[in-house]
DNA sequence: TTTTATTTTTAGCTTAGACTAAAAATAAAA
DNA sequence: TTTTATTTTTAGTCTAAGCTAAAAATAAAA
């Protein structure tokens, strides 16, 4: 069993190794839990000693397989909790973060199972990414960014990269959410910049929200 | 905001000040939790520091009433948990314990009150045991222990005092759970043990069981 | 009312996890 | 290839919460 503080470092090491690839520095660690350096090293070594990742001095950590199937399980645990609190109990998809991050930690297994069956066995959580199986596994579906569409291409949004309150909270006032469908009408090479529509709106968006909407084509 | 260690804490004080009344002492705080009496003190001196509750060295500790009110609020966590664990996840009775004491320390207000009204508002869990609203307010029904029931009296089970699993498992086995009719057909003096009638089924129990059983009668 | 037993507290130590400041290693720039 | 800047680690503190062993207070027994 894992301490709270051991399951969040997984949990964030996971997430940077999926982003930035092998191997995530201590810095980039400390920048992500909010932490210094140095309090990450301690626990970096703690992990390394118990062979939940390897850690080379000065050369940054990776996880082994067994860390990679603990984070897996935490992950799996937030994004059931988090269908459950939007599916359930009516919370909206900004809301609900935070209180995932508190349920994740709760150990059970049999919990995790019911839970997941109770939801009828969710693929995928609130913001549209992917719950992992019981034994770590993702399904992936292979989903683009809203700004590596080119003009005239339409897709479906299928979920967030940015979860920031600010930017849920843009894509609710403009009525996006998972399963709008979204077409591009024009765009700009300067800044990348672009018009879409949306339902009967059409409107501009800049490159920053563009890069930050997953979207699946047709 | 209470860490996890003074909820415990708070919550223990809570339920030995409802048995014992009035001042309840380091001893049988550290019984409870399981923990050594020099740990209870300090725990204690630091609750009081918070005005959580009121201590006499050498002469034990009672809440104030902010006290109960955090206790209150963590009992009524437990018990919705509990009802969520048994009416929608299809927990057993016996099993859920373990799990709300995680749940329980779940903190948003906002979580606990949407939890409340997916559950139907009940007013008590699935051990019978009332849950309180969020002031920390109970209703407290007037409820008697089987042992106390006469011959030819009879009644419905409304809650359980002892929860053990070993316990809980036997009125399993007995087909005893909230809301079974349950009738003495006779009593013996000498050990207080009764023959009584479940369902259709007349058995022996000993004082053990009965004093261990709440009883609503009509 | 002494003496003895029990309970409670204090003092000091331990562990997990975080922090600061300084030292060491690596990477970037001149 | 030195020098400079950045990153990472080490060493030493701090706090929460626990523990043991000894001291102090209270309660029980003689």
């Amino acid at each position: 069993m894992y301490s709270l503080a051991e399951e969040n470092y997984i949990k964030s090491i996971y997430h940077l190794q999926q982003e930035a690839g092998k191997e995530v520095s201590t810095n980039a660690i400390a920048e992500s839990m909010e932490t210094k350096p140095s309090s990450v090293t301690d626990m970096v070594q703690k992990l390394a000693e118990k062979k939940i990742l390897s850690y080379r001095k000065y050369k940054g950590v990776q996880l082994t397989e067994e860390g990679r199937i603990i984070a897996a399980n935490v992950i799996r645990k937030h994004r059931l909790w988090e269908v459950f609190l939007v599916d359930k109990l009516k919370f909206h998809w900004d809301e609900v973060h935070e209180i995932a991050e508190q349920l994740e930690h709760v150990h059970s297994e049999e919990l995790i199972n019911r839970l997941d069956k109770f939801l009828g066995n969710p693929a995928f959580d609130p913001h549209g990414d992917p719950i992992p199986d019981a034994k770590g596994n993702f399904k992936n579906t292979e989903k683009k960014l809203l700004s590596e569409l080119k003009k005239k291409q339409s897709g479906v949004c299928v979920g967030v990269k940015e979860t920031s309150t600010e930017y849920l909270q843009y894509l609710d006032k403009k009525k996006i959410t998972i399963g709008t469908k979204i077409s591009v009408l024009g765009k700009e090479f300067f800044d990348g910049s672009m018009i879409i529509q949306v339902g009967r709106d059409q409107f501009f968006i800049s490159q920053k929200i563009a890069e930050n909407l997953y979207i699946q084509t047709a």
